[in-house]
DNA sequence: ACCAATGTATATCGAAACGATATAGAACGC
DNA sequence: GCGTTCTATATCGTTTCGATATACATTGGT
């Protein structure tokens, strides 16, 4: 998981902790905890998938090696079963331009599956919510109402992502 | 944290494990884990937050007991500092009734000012990214765009609640 | 009536991630 | 020159996760 982030990064040039760190959080989807980050790195090195490069003064900047780009290349293009995180696609999606054309629609829309199954239960949830006799706490109904709606602006997303990916197999 | 959400279910009335979870899911913020769920009701029943009521056959209901409204209470008041999960203050805002007004829109407004500084950061990174020379890549664009709307439809949300207190303390 | 599939329910294991905290050099402000 | 903030690595104990095992109960088809 976390793992299949730093390596990604990795792939783009070497990096120490810090800069994986604030790599992640702009990526728009973690602040990795440090708690997190260094066993990783540990966990990584152990299996040789990184080495540190570069021991300039007390960063310790990592490089990723030839079987951690084996490594990384078999994590990208695993089956997106049915159990695969919100954080696990949004790694995919973040290197998905190393897939070639047709996987990447494969993960789109298997995602999309996904989540409009998120969506119909969410919906269910609000309207057995709204409908019922003895009308639950507002403050419940709000956080309801909330997560049907971010579930709804997900779906929105995907959509324009996967319709922008049939534009572009059909310019090229 | 856990713990916390247990304890605010078991509340309202004894449940047993397996629908403190569906419980747990269907106010819309978690779709905890058996391996989370388990431990966490040993952990209180050793603290004898719960007990275990009834054990009619194989379903364990569970009560909350004198010391485990105490710890509730506590946590429930607990100043919101900057620290705060965002599942924290899910399980604070589902159960937002039981404090008073006042302190209900310190919670709300704490939160609205942490989402604000998330949002500000958010906002720099798209900037940084679109007027960026070499243009990232456009899933990666994707996803801080999308990262900051989320944050957006947040912050809107937010807004809602806390104007829709200030409605009620003056009618009240 | 039988039995397969699905749903309900508790439990446990090892691994992963978290949050807090310690430490310390570097850069900056005043 | 001195305190504060930033960068950076590290570790500790606890929590949470995901997978898996087990077993009884309910439902639906034939």
């Amino acid at each position: 998981m976390l793992d299949f982030a730093i390596l990604g990064l990795l792939m783009e040039r070497p990096r120490h902790g810090y800069e994986i760190k604030r790599s992640l959080a702009q990526l728009g989807f973690w602040t990795v905890s440090f708690g997190s980050l260094y066993p990783a790195l540990r966990r990584l090195d152990k299996r040789s998938a990184i080495e540190a490069a570069e021991g300039t003064g007390r960063r310790k900047a990592y490089a990723v090696t030839g079987g951690g780009r084996e490594l990384f290349a078999s994590l990208l293009a695993a089956d997106p079963d049915a159990s695969e995180t919100d954080r696990a696609f949004q790694i995919r999606l973040a290197f998905l331009s190393q897939l070639p054309q047709n996987e990447r629609s494969r993960v789109l829309e298997h995602r999309r599956t996904k989540v409009a199954a998120q969506l119909k239960s969410a919906r269910e949830i609000v309207i057995e919510a709204r409908s019922s006799t003895q009308q639950p706490d507002r403050y419940r109904l709000a956080l309801m109402e909330h997560a049907m709606r971010s579930i709804e602006s997900d779906i929105a997303w995907l959509d324009g992502l996967i319709a922008s990916e049939r534009r572009v197999s059909q310019t090229a």
